[in-house]
DNA sequence: GCCAACGTTGGC
DNA sequence: GCCAACGTTGGC
C-alpha cells in the first residue's frame, strides 16, 4: 500500500464536502507530476486530506477507491482522476507548522514549498501523523 | 489581499 | 530551444 496527500482549498472542496458526498472524483488536476502520482496510485491507497490557503493542516483520512481513469473534466490533453472516500477524521488535525518544525518531514514536497496537490508520504511519515492525529485504523 | 515561487506559453 | 511574460498556487 502507498500513502499519499492531496491539498484542497476548503472554500472550494472541504473535508466535510468529502463527507457529506461520500465520495468523490478527483479531478482538474493540471500538473504533469502530480498527474503521474495520481497514475500510480492502487485503489486501497490511503490518502491525507489538507486544507491549503485557509486550516492548514491536514484534517482527515481518505481512501483510493479505483484506479486512474481519464480526467472526464478534461477536454482536450492527456489527464487523470481517481476516486476518493473518506476513512476518518483527524481527532487532531496535524498543522503545516507541526510538519515543518520536525526534520523528518523535511524532504517532504509540502514543506519543500510544494504548490504540488498530490504527493507521496513515506510509511513512517504516514504512521507519524496517524498518529499525532489520533487516528486508529484497526 | 499580497506576492514569491513555480509552471506554462509563445515570440523570436 | 531560449527566455520573458503571464497565470496560478498557496503561505503569510
Amino acid at each position: 500500500m502507498n500513502y499519499w496527500l492531496i491539498k484542497s482549498e476548503p472554500d472550494d472542496y472541504s473535508w466535510s464536502d468529502l463527507v457529506s458526498d461520500g465520495s468523490v472524483i478527483w479531478s482538474g488536476v493540471r500538473n504533469y507530476q502530480a498527474r503521474n502520482y495520481l497514475r500510480e496510485m492502487k485503489s486501497g491507497d490511503l490518502v491525507l486530506f489538507y486544507h491549503s490557503r485557509h486550516g492548514l493542516e491536514i484534517v482527515g483520512v481518505a481512501r483510493v477507491s479505483t484506479e486512474a481513469y481519464p480526467d472526464p473534466t478534461a477536454d482536450h490533453g492527456d489527464w487523470s482522476a481517481v476516486d476518493i472516500e473518506p476513512v476518518k477524521p483527524m481527532t487532531h488535525p496535524v498543522s503545516l507548522s507541526r510538519l515543518k518544525s520536525d526534520v523528518r518531514f523535511a524532504e517532504m514536497p509540502i514543506i519543500r514549498s510544494g504548490r504540488l496537490s498530490v504527493s507521496p508520504v513515506s510509511s513512517s511519515q504516514m504512521n507519524l501523523i496517524l498518529e499525532w492525529g489520533g487516528v486508529s485504523l484497526i
